[in-house]
DNA sequence: CTGTTAGCGCCTTCAT
DNA sequence: ATGAAGGCGCTAACAG
């Protein structure tokens, strides 16, 4: 039993019409009498035929309805983190309602060639690694719209993160504090490790360093200091880097009241571990953390810490790239008060 | 300043030589030496040809290098469940080495002909709720390796998950041990309830049943009985739906003694509400998950589960649909004794 | 090793 | 409302 496909040209043959009136059909209604359309539908569905080739459909019209998301890192790492997959959530609500397919895209520079040619814009998340794609994504002419970072020219997603890290760090201080920062990707290096004075990676583009513009800010004005010393570079929130961290900063004399995390997970470990030491939470050691996942809600005592939501990120990015909009927008984040400071 | 693509046959026009010769030097190296092929590589790279147009490719060679995952639920389900982005995480970083792209999918069963024409293969992962979406799927003649469930005629990717429920529970339980069940998609409803003597779902495809059966052995080989009413049904471990399971199953009187979770998720909210209600574990509550996802690891007493690679799960599906491999697989499991049990 | 040519399957004027 | 025809950009077979 041979599985022949049928193509347009076989279906007009047998039922006799032209190809245009079967492409028309698919199409554009408005072609034809609606009972004819009707008519030629069920036919074609009787015959085995679903309607033309997309593959024929994307060159011929020169647009596949597949949109890209591209993450900054492998989709290994963007897809065990709860903000990472969260914003997926958001992109794919939006493209599932508009008809539109979601192509997870994690690639070197050179291989964003390897689909630029039919798919018909990108969503873009988080700053890549790699400085060559970012120019790759930007020098080609599909819409680009970007999430937690900025490609010149092309709209961008973002909440406030200065301002957010600033209004977090504020409330948990006080004088008397001895605060550590734990800190995601600030400077260039694949371990756990203080920063000292190691230059800055990124600095202008990424958003670590606007939160921790944020928290000087709210050291400066709480009347405190902090020295290099006791900020902590994590190269990724996950696996065992945050572990590393919260156990060197408990461990470290003298031992910090305060510690402000770039991500729910840092503050997560380091919450586990000072129980595991038997340190009070709160009272002899504040913690905050940032982003709001689940997990750090459904843990106890749940975590001060700033929500946004990547849900609406990825909605925004995906509206914005959909309605071929060119202007960036700025999304509200909410301070939640847990228990942990 | 215009930017005309450049076509194949334009580039070959500017250098001179025939079209065959510049896409032989892009797609079969071994058409021409390698000396003329660099020569004319870096002549297109100075024009800014960055190679053929994939679109057509696709169209004339009849397949993309794109895969498609095809997810039971909504994306939206299926990225927030870590045992799903665990998957993805599998089958990505299979198909990144082998130069494929993934699409990521998530549809009813109308629009699965989108992409049949492009697409290289389908990865399935759970059954999905929508029957007519896994027919339309198995009709199709492209590669189809499933995830979790089986497709007639079909490899198939499983752990034995009636004999890992059997070893966790044979594991957890002692004569005069009152034991309940907190299942994952028992029947058909979309609320949080015990099953009583509602029709089960899906029975023979469905892993839930599996797991099931494994733990109605083990508790028939422990002496024990268990009816209906200790058997509750949760729509997705996700949400609101696990806490008010714990909820209701540790308000039940006589509490039960011990507590089958058919995944981890459920097993932490049972965790999480216990010692809200400072009932100890496992002194006057054991609990058992399934699945050995990475929070549960976070998280204080760890849990005693099933630890299954949803990553490796991932990469044997992925490998055996790139290699044509028609013969289904079952991976090994591993018990994890926690502090739970 | 290079050049020519016939489609891959479709959409869209244009003329009828 | 229909039929014919020219591409979309490329590849593979074949001839040189």
């Amino acid at each position: 039993m041979k599985k022949n496909k049928l193509t347009l040209k076989d279906v007009a043959q047998q039922l006799g019409v032209s190809t245009a009136t079967i492409s028309n059909a698919f199409n554009r209604p408005d072609q034809l009498s609606a009972s004819r359309r009707q008519e030629i539908l069920t036919a074609c569905e009787r015959i085995g035929y679903h309607g033309p080739n997309k593959a024929a459909q994307i060159l011929r019209k020169g647009h596949s309805n597949i949109v890209a998301l591209v993450l900054a890192d492998s989709i290994e790492y963007i897809v065990s983190d709860p903000v990472a997959s969260t914003l997926i959530k958001g992109v794919s609500s939006v493209l599932q309602a508009h008809g539109k397919h979601l192509l997870l895209y994690a690639g070197d520079a050179q291989s964003i060639r390897d689909v630029v040619d039919f798919v018909d814009g990108f969503i873009c998340y988080g700053a890549p690694r790699n400085v060559q794609l970012a120019e790759e994504i930007n020098q080609q002419d599909k819409p680009v719209v970007t999430v937690d970072f900025n490609l010149p020219g092309r709209p961008a997603i973002n909440i406030d993160n200065q301002q957010a890290a600033y209004d977090i760090a504020r409330k948990a201080l006080n004088k008397d504090d001895k605060v550590a920062i734990l800190g995601l990707r600030l400077i260039d290096a694949p371990t756990t490790c203080r920063i000292y004075d190691s230059p800055l990676f990124e600095e202008d583009r990424s958003i670590s360093h606007r939160r921790l513009d944020g928290y000087l800010r709210a050291i400066e004005e709480a009347g405190l200091t902090i020295s290099n010393d006791w900020i902590w570079h994590i190269p990724e929130s996950g696996g065992k880097y945050s572990r590393q961290a919260a156990q060197e900063v408990l461990n470290s004399a003298p031992r910090p009241t305060t510690i402000l995390c770039m991500s729910d997970i840092i503050a997560l470990e380091v919450l586990q571990c000072a129980l595991s030491m038997g340190i009070k939470v709160p009272q002899e050691l504040k913690i905050t953390g940032f982003d709001g996942i689940d997990e750090a809600a459904r843990t106890r005592p749940y975590l001060t810490t700033v929500c946004q939501s990547s849900v609406d990120k990825g909605k925004a990015a995906a509206q914005l790239l959909l309605a071929g909009d060119t202007n960036s927008q700025q999304l509200p984040y909410v301070l939640k008060k847990g228990e942990t400071c």
